[in-house]
RNA sequence: CGGGGUGUAGCGUAGCCCGGUUAUCGCGCCACGUUUGGGACGUGGAGGCCGCAGGUUCGAAUCCUGCCACCCCGACCA
């Protein structure tokens, strides 16, 4: 059996089969990189939505849905989206099918059935939504409009990667609309805080907050704030983006309001969104050898029961205790999966949950029957002890924060050991080489510079931290003055 | 779309250069028995359009042509 992960870098899919699977939808099908997400990926993902849910209304968000195809005049309204996202539509050209006459028992698409105007699938929601509050809007009264969905979207991706870049994936975006720029500024930061709090402390993910490069904007947006974490091979990865959108929506699709002095406006507007990317993060910072390894607070599955028995009387002896402490457990907010198959080995469901990421498995053989005892096992660490029936309650709780703890602080330590400061480019190229992840250096702000020095290492600038120290310097590609450093990285 | 690579059972593969019995092996799957404190063992069994189409040949997994898919690297991107 093959199923142990030999090596880490060789290829991060090997942890994603617990969780999700290639789509096989059809041989000699067009549809390329869409992903089946199990029942254990989802039930991660459905964790994360409860959490960003809650924090969302917390600071008075509410749902809403809109409709998945977008028509093409209204998608081309703000050019520089429209341009930004071109590249990678679906679009819908008919809508009925009919017999093949040429081939038996199969249809083809009805000619007579073309649509008069082509219907993208959305890449991203703003045109829809911005129509659609155009009507919602006129007066101060109606402002904030704070709205967020939870959907898919398709980007047709001339490349896509499992997790990280699906042709069709699933997010939440948020988009708001307010009446004044200060107001828009201070919500789209709201929210890249909201994201960074949400990664520290449910994904146990140290993040940098910073600003995007004009050349990484988001297509349309004055300003773009993103959460930048590190995977485990040096990689760079965006994990969440807030942004300032500015009048340019309200002004693509004219929704104005009345101020109180009567005067005519254009709102301001931010748009903020995650995805199934994060459980890409989940997986790339924190899994190891033996598979999967999930914080505790998004974890499916907190603590496995697993019973080792040589005769049903034995089994029958174990359950009684079992169900106690899955009741108990179960009362304190634990959850709790007692493995009573009698079609597998203990040795085998021992491995089967470490790599599904279990943080906490108890053992209970005859021995802890005649004792009082069971055997307790973490995940992160691998270590195991022996403990009295009667304390478990108490334990789990504890060490399922310590565990969830542990994480993030590993998590950082490795970040921070990855934060490199050069002042040279022969330096940045060996770094960057070698070491991998963040390179903090000089660059003197112009789009071009940012370009070649991709093209040259393959790093992009992955943000300005908004911590950022003000420092004089040279940038280390030409040299020309510099009044703040940013950090670089190869990036997914 | 450009460069490189790979397609053999659910998964991983041998065979291909040099064409020739019934296509190899491991895992997994099914049945029965013995097992159960770290991925059990024995016996028996099921499962294959050898990516697809065409060609060469007495004969093709193997040689030739075309196509398709996937993986890696670029351009694009959350």
């Amino acid at each position: 059996m093959s199923k142990k992960i030999t090596k880490r870098s060789e290829n991060y899919s090997k942890w994603y089969n617990e969780l999700v699977v290639k789509a096989d939808l059809a041989e000699n099908s067009a549809v390329r990189g869409m992903m089946v997400i199990k029942p254990y990926g989802y039930a991660i993902w459905e964790k994360m939505q409860a959490e960003l849910d809650r924090m969302f209304k917390e600071t008075g968000h509410q749902n809403a849905y809109f409709p998945l195809f977008v028509p093409k005049s209204l998608f081309e309204a703000e050019e520089k989206n429209a341009k930004g996202f071109a590249k990678e539509c679906a679009i819908v050209t008919h809508y009925r099918l009919e017999t093949d006459p040429d081939n038996e028992g199969k249809l083809r698409v009805d000619p007579k059935a073309k649509l008069e105007e082509e219907l993208i699938v959305r890449p991203t929601s703003e045109a829809i939504i911005w129509k659609t509050y155009k009507g919602w809007i006129q007066s101060y009264r109606d402002l904030p409009l704070l709205i967020n969905q939870w959907a898919n979207v398709v980007r047709w991706e001339m490349r896509t990667r499992l997790f990280l870049r699906t042709a069709e994936f699933l997010w939440q975006e948020g988009h708001t609309a307010h009446a004044t720029s200060e107001e828009a500024l201070i919500e789209a930061k709201q929210m890249h805080d909201i994201y960074a709090t949400f990664l520290k402390d449910f994904m146990a993910i140290p993040v940098i907050k910073g600003e995007k490069t004009e050349n990484e904007r988001f297509a349309g947006a004055i300003s773009t704030f993103t959460v930048e974490a590190l995977m485990q091979d040096g990689k760079a990865l965006q994990a969440g983006t807030s942004h300032f959108l500015g009048q340019n929506f309200a002004k693509a699709f004219d929704v104005k309001f009345t101020t109180k002095e009567g005067k005519q406006e254009h709102v301001w507007a931010t748009s903020w969104g995650v995805t199934t990317r994060l459980i890409g993060a989940l997986v790339m910072t924190h899994s190891d050898d033996n598979g999967l390894v999930l914080p505790p607070n998004l974890a499916p599955i907190q603590v496995v029961i697993v019973p080792i028995h040589r005769n049903e009387e034995q089994l029958n002896a174990i359950s009684e205790v079992a169900d106690d402490l899955t009741k108990k457990l179960r009362a304190v907010g634990v959850s709790v999966k007692y493995d009573n198959r009698t079609t597998h080995k203990p040795g085998f469901k021992f491995a089967e949950y470490e790599l599904k990421g279990v943080p906490l498995r108890i053992a209970i053989g005859p021995r802890d029957i005649e004792n009082g005892t069971v055997e307790l096992a973490r995940r992160d660490t691998l270590s195991k002890d022996y403990i009295k029936q009667n304390e478990v309650t108490t334990i789990v709780v504890d060490l399922l924060k310590e565990i969830q703890e542990t994480l993030y602080t590993k998590a950082l330590n490795f970040r921070d050991t990855h934060i490199t400061e050069v002042n040279s480019f022969e330096e940045f190229k060996k770094v960057l080489e070698n070491k991998g992840g963040f390179i903090s250096a000089h660059w003197d702000g112009t789009v071009e510079t940012e370009k070649e020095i991709k093209k040259l290492t393959k790093a992009s600038i992955r943000c300005v931290a908004l911590d950022v120290k003000q420092e004089e310097g040279v940038c280390i590609l030409t040299g020309k003055p510099s009044s703040k450093r940013v950090l670089f990285a190869k990036a997914y």
